[in-house]
DNA sequence: TACCCGAATAACAACGTTGTTATTTTAAGA
DNA sequence: TCTTAAAATAACAACGTTGTTATTCGGGTA
């Protein structure tokens, strides 16, 4: 069916052991027919067998990513930029929406150089049994795993959050999240506004978004508003949160200081300027496929480390 | 490195012929001997060698997708619902957000049995040398291609909702959708609003969401409504503009007949009524995953066909 | 002219499977 | 006990590559 080596080979009248070389460029091949093979090749449309090339080579240049909730638009922009930067390394990345072991087990069966796991706790853990056969890394909230995380510790920029709250004199805080839910990400920021300003001394509410989107927050914000009024200092849980809330907010109301977090960069045709905290999508890619790639090429024993990511604050204009 | 079958063979005293056999309850072993053999394998945690089987027997029992634009909530069930189709089909799916050209020729590389294109117009296309050696689908709008293309047929989506929106009564109808932007989709919603209205000798007008997002409609609606008012008949390009759109309307304006294009099935916890068109993602995924899998078994070329799904209506009450 | 050396190319083994063919083992019948 | 057929298992070729080893082919030198 498909064209192979030897095809090319008959139809230049040499062995196919010379065509696999001048393909790859091998100095062992003259060039005049290195050039005469790789037109004939181009000619003949020909396609490396990658099944063929991964059993003598155990290589495959294939990286797999485990992204089971393919929905949030930050873990998206994530996405494109671990794609961009795997490709930069010379590898392909393929995407499996199935659940974890799946996805797993079958990267494992096709021979893929790694693994890159989008973690959201418990139900994506992948047993040693697989772990122990490929590289892996995760991405997620700080915990012990048979396998690398990077935690982009999100305590971390709550507290950075809170303290510039502070610093801009603001006595009473209010933190719009997701409070009901399974979400580690969610419960490590909630926590953390508790005992931080808990510490700090700082009165704080929490008020529930009742889920990560921008109309439910809208919702459920517009509900707090007939009983109570908002702080002037802020914090959301999330990029469409705080885009919820800003429904609410005037865009005037210059003592308000407002606090988003989420990875992503651009906030913009927002009414009023706005802070964000938290780590670029693009650092964060650029460390999964560092460390990953690094653990295949030295062909080292997957490790329980927690790679720590921290948050940097930056302030948001409209244009 | 990994565990092969000739490991097991070693450790059970047999060939390794006799265990590729066993492993895959050949009647050619004996109950007993396959028993052990499962076993041993079992315990030594053998992961089949997917790039050797693909290579003697030229199946790999995967599909890749080809999904460049991995945001639209709507496309994202129907990425699941392709995912469960192939599934329960035998086939394992391997999604690359990478442009199209690049993620076929890897899939190629990779002797996937099949494609399928999330189709976003010319930019998507797949040239012949690539679709000339695997089976691809696509879905998107109806266009010519040198393979199959999966067609919800918007046009007709609009058509009904028009019909009703006549049916009941209204004699203006407004549009808010995307209007100017190269995804087809939108384009061809929007012309055909245009040219049945004029056909129906209907008043129509076209009210631009300024983009797809539940914000951006927000907005343009808000602008919108500072000179204008709108009509009783309303037609929504998609789930996210009808949320946005409905930031608007007032929950018990019943005169009010809104409907909404989309593909997925829930539109819950709505104020007020509304009717949806389009087919169900379910239907799509299906459609797309029974015409792959049979052109890859029947080892047929690819054909320039289009197939149509209908769309159909639905009427939303908030429960 | 015969010899040798290096360059160019060819031949071959291996990777882990599957499916076909060959060999051994088992048990039944005489 | 021997023969024979069937059942069980073993051996082998093939899939398309890569990397190593073997062979061939031209010169240049003696």
């Amino acid at each position: 069916m498909a064209v192979t080596l030897k095809d090319i080979a008959t139809e230049c009248g040499v062995s196919y052991s010379t065509v696999s070389k001048a393909l790859k460029d091998s100095p062992l091949v003259t060039e005049a027919t290195k050039r005469k093979i790789k037109e004939k090749a181009e000619e003949m449309n020909y396609i490396p067998n990658n099944s063929a090339r991964s059993l003598v080579s155990n290589k495959s240049h294939t990286i797999g990513l485990i992204w089971p909730a393919v929905d949030r638009v930050a873990i998206t922009t994530l996405a494109t930029q671990v794609n961009e930067a795997l490709k930069q390394a010379g590898y392909f990345m393929a995407v499996s929406i199935d659940n974890p072991i799946t996805a797993a087990s079958k990267f494992l069966e096709l021979r893929f150089d790694g693994v890159i796991v989008f973690d959201e706790g418990e139900a994506t853990t992948l047993p040693e049994k697989i772990t122990n056969n490929i590289p892996v890394i995760a991405y997620g909230v700080a915990r012990k795993l048979p396998y690398p995380i990077i935690n982009v510790h999100h305590n971390w920029a709550m507290k950075q959050a809170v303290d510039l709250l502070i610093e801009k004199g603001h006595q009473s805080i209010d933190y719009i999240g997701e409070l009901h839910t399974k979400d580690i990400r969610q419960i490590v920021k909630k926590e953390t506004i508790e005992n931080y300003c808990r510490e700090k001394q700082i009165n704080y509410r929490l008020i529930d978004s009742g889920g990560l989107t921008e109309t439910a927050t809208k919702q459920a914000v517009k509900e707090f508003l007939k009983t109570e009024t908002l702080h002037d200092g802020i914090i959301c849980g999330s990029y469409d949160i705080t885009m919820g809330a800003l429904h609410h907010i005037d865009g005037l109301e210059s003592r308000k200081t407002i606090i988003a977090y989420d990875n992503i960069k651009q906030f913009k045709s927002i009414e009023m300027p706005i802070y964000s905290v938290g780590v670029p999508a693009e650092q964060i890619a650029e460390g999964l496929v560092k460390h990953l790639i690094r653990n295949i090429e030295a062909e080292r024993k997957n490790t329980s480390e927690i790679i720590d990511l921290y948050p940097s604050l930056q302030y948001h204009e409209k244009k």
